[in-house]
DNA sequence: TATGAATGAGCGTTCATTCAT
DNA sequence: TATGAATGAACGCTCATTCAT
């Protein structure tokens, strides 16, 4: 019976997720996760070792979820322009409707605390060579201009990342997806994306 | 005689600052910030009224000393482009030279719980209105085209964060200072920067 | 099941009675009455908000059965004469069987501490009440003449007040039982009982 | 210079007597005596060992007084009637014109710390004595009727301190001295008062 | 598996007391 | 004497984790 192992699992990831969201990791207590999920205290420890491994399984599980969509996504488009461009509605668009994932992507990812931040740091960095990967062979096609493919991938990660900071913040926050073309405008510009292509 | 007494603030602000980095706000002992600023702990409660307290003053005073420099570097340009360039380079400069700050700024600006982020919010939110203005004042004298200035200042601010955010998390950081003219760059083709100026 | 729950709400009531009376609401710590109720600390708040939780239900619960026998045992009688007699023996035997309780009265019924106070004063009114009543309906059926009602209470408890007072503060107490009828005696004379009846 | 020793060390006292009424012994922090008393937290320890010495001195000066003017205004008299009545109203009057005493006294008199206890004891000891010295020479000169002295002072004392408590925690409180002939009526039945005298 | 009552380590905060000035 | 900043022991309460059922 490994089908409702998985389900409740999923069931527990979800209420943290939402939890998280609320209250933040440290203030969020692990009864109001299970009160969330509709079951006992005690049945979380049947599922994870303790209160951080429930973080870091919702980094892992669900920031790999969010990286392969994103890579599968990407795949289908040839150029960097049109890559850069789903990044950038992929990215927008999932965090838009995972809004309690996007909060906790916000708090946690620089979480101090050694141990949660490197286990956290996987995902991240594995989407970080994602999009400096699609940078480098933009910049081998000569379909972008970049001195320094890392620092690219910064302004590129932190603009979006600093455009869900504000929306998660915002109380009553406008579409992200109105602003996709304009990120995208500025990021051409950025990168002198070739306009001919 | 008030100067002890500003002295000894400061240093319980200094010493939270360095603990608050090194552990996060709640993983970080208020006997541990004591311990630190090498005065007991109850001695701490002479100058702030809790814990809390401590993080919010932490942020007012010293995010607050950080805007008012970037302001007074920014006031003594013409152009939006030596500004912008002024700022990042303020920027990253004041935060590789206050490294703890930097960490704590990165750690506690997402907090979750609402009372502290709403205490933070002021400074930061000063801050990106003096982006905003810049940018603003850039767009009205046709130094730079800009669709969205809010867009545009996530673009700024987000680039400037994550970079801060790889390099405080790196373990051999490289300085910031070596990128500085490469975010400028892409700052100038992003912002379609006149290059005549 | 409820009645685990119940005894173990008992068994703390019981524990806090002891230990409030031998050290005093304040001297005594959370962790003593834990260690006598054979409980950990934090088991305590399972059942009672905090502390002042503790104080306060134990004057309501045992307070409460108190008056509560009392009015009973009132009940049965006819006479104000009897009636009286039936308070006072009702009153000094059941503090001297219940020797903490009797202590905790006498200590805590006069807290200053505005809250407790105020919390406390429930059940002592009602007290106050019940002996009210037998009084007024004794003048009403001129078996006893007063000019004061009130004052006659206070006369009437202030002086079962004492007794246990003394009794409790002495350290080898003679019992209260002997003094039954000197008291009944001193009453009669003060309350002008009908020797008739 | 002992007469400025003096003035202060009764400053102090009327202040802990003030803010011992008003919080209670316990929830009243030497530092509140200090300033209402207009000094350093630090010169209340020139003038008293500790905390707890501050209530036992309060004890011992001001009942201590209490109990000589008493037995002083008791000593004008010949009559155990006369006696008794002045006694009543010497204690009424003594309390109602300095309440925070009265409260004090109501409060800590039964305080079930036992050191506290014990000091604290002394000067209401003398005070039951003095009682019941009037009680027995009225015995022996066959003024009064008791089966039993100390009884008799439990009733004496136990309704003046009684009226005195409801006095104290009334709002609004009618004044004591009213009650005074109610009280010595009752006292006067109870103890068979001799009306000839 | 699931429960949820029980545990007890851990921490923020208070405040009586001290002591350098 | 007088001050009041500094001390640090002490305690109420929380909550992640366990375990008997």
């Amino acid at each position: 019976m490994s089908k409702p192992r998985e389900e409740k699992y999923q069931a527990i990831l979800d209420a943290a997720t939402t939890a998280f969201a609320e209250y933040g990791y440290f203030s969020c207590q692990v009864s109001k996760i299970a009160k969330l999920a509709g079951i006992a205290d005690g049945t979380i420890y049947l599922y994870f070792k303790n209160k951080e491994d429930i973080l870091v399984s919702l980094f892992t599980e669900r920031m790999g979820q969010f990286i392969k969509e994103i890579r599968q996504a990407t795949g289908k488009y040839e150029t960097t322009q049109e890559r850069l461009l789903c990044i950038i509605r992929t990215h927008l668009r999932y965090m838009q409707e995972n809004r309690s994932l996007a909060i906790v992507t916000q708090i946690e990812l620089r979480q101090s605390n050694p141990e949660i931040r490197e286990a956290i740091s996987g995902p991240l960095r594995e989407y970080f060579h994602l999009i400096e990967q699609v940078l480098a062979e933009g910049v081998k096609k000569d379909e972008i201009i970049l001195a320094d493919i890392k620092v690219a991938r910064q302004m590129f990660f932190g603009t979006l990342d600093a455009m869900i900071s504000d929306w998660v913040t915002s109380k009553k926050p406008r579409s992200l997806e109105e602003s996709e073309d304009v990120v995208f405008d500025l990021v051409r510009g950025a990168f002198k994306i070739n306009n001919l292509t």
